[in-house]
DNA sequence: AACTATTTATAAGA
DNA sequence: TTCTTATAAATAGTT
């Protein structure tokens, strides 16, 4: 700043940079000091000189120490809170994911279990041998499905004043209940 | 700097003290910033205001932490480098310590040695009874002497051009042969 | 290292 | 708080 505007680039000439620098870390110097003394806080500041492995300090070399100790504290519990929070982050994504297997592969059951239902229902027999799991989980989807008839006639019991709604109900149950009695002559084979 | 020229020393006025560390940290910052730049060096600087765990910083937390890692190994070395040449001063203080302390024993050891061999020598006879240690030192003393004694002899002879010292050297060696022989006297006893 | 012409920073005021 | 501005300080280029 002064005699001319001073592009901020780094300067390539080098004694030119060289004095600039000179002066400019006294200025730098000079106005920490004059900051912790007109406001009374804490500060410091550290300045490397090209092949220089001792830095200018500010205030000095016990000061330095004693800020980086506070600043190196803080940053540490920032840093642990952050990868708390990561942590809280991958386990909730982890969750999340186990939820959308588990439900996928319910889903895949169902799927599956249908189709052999299919087959049983209008093949009227069975085609191969499904394994006593098969069964099994033919049981469970029947299961399930029991379960939800059973809610729905529930809440139908509870709403009986619509007459069409409990029509379609119903229907429904007919359904099941034909699953039912097939499902039991299937299982008598075991 | 403006308007009135301000006396370095805290300001006591709060929100005056307050607005003042806002410019000034800013333009520190700036300052900082610039000085980088235009120079092409590594630094930091670390403000902390009042009541504020956070502080300011620059270039950036990890900026500092990069500049703070730097200074932390040298200050280490340094440290290592002081404790070292303390460790060693130590060691010289307590090898010089030993020194003298073995020089002091020998000396208290020969002050003893000689009273008892004033003993010996004026009343012609052992009062009490000394030990086979205190024999032995005597003993020593009595090569210490011998050996002393040689030195010089050999010395003179060297230096054989000089009656005067001739002679003194001679009396010495009346009293040692005279020691001498009280000394095999003394060792017919054990 | 010392000197200035300028730029920049900023204390006080609005 | 932010903007203004008079003045102090810093400093780029020069000697």
């Amino acid at each position: 700043m002064a005699r001319k505007k001073l592009n901020l680039t780094y300067i390539t000439n080098d004694p030119k940079r060289k004095t600039t620098l000179k002066k400019r870390k006294n200025g730098l110097m000079k106005k920490m000091n004059e900051i912790s003394t007109l406001c009374g806080i804490e500060s410091c500041a550290i300045i490397y000189s090209p092949n220089d492995p001792q830095p200018e300090v500010w205030p000095s070399d016990s000061g330095v120490q004693r800020v980086l100790s506070r600043f190196m504290e803080m940053s540490e519990v920032k840093q642990s809170r952050k990868m708390l929070n990561q942590e809280n982050l991958l386990r909730q994504m982890i969750n999340k994911g186990q939820q959308q297997l588990t439900r996928q592969r319910n889903q895949n059951r169902k799927k599956e279990m249908t189709n052999l239902m299919f087959q049983y229902l209008t093949a009227g027999k069975i085609f191969g041998n499904p394994s006593l799991v098969d069964l099994n989980d033919l049981s469970w989807l029947i299961d399930q499905n029991l379960n939800e008839i059973e809610k729905k006639i529930t809440m139908l019991q509870i709403q009986e004043v619509t007459p069409v709604i409990e029509n379609g109900e119903q229907e429904h149950m007919h359904h099941v209940q034909g699953l039912e009695s097939n499902m039991d002559t299937k299982q008598k084979k075991h």
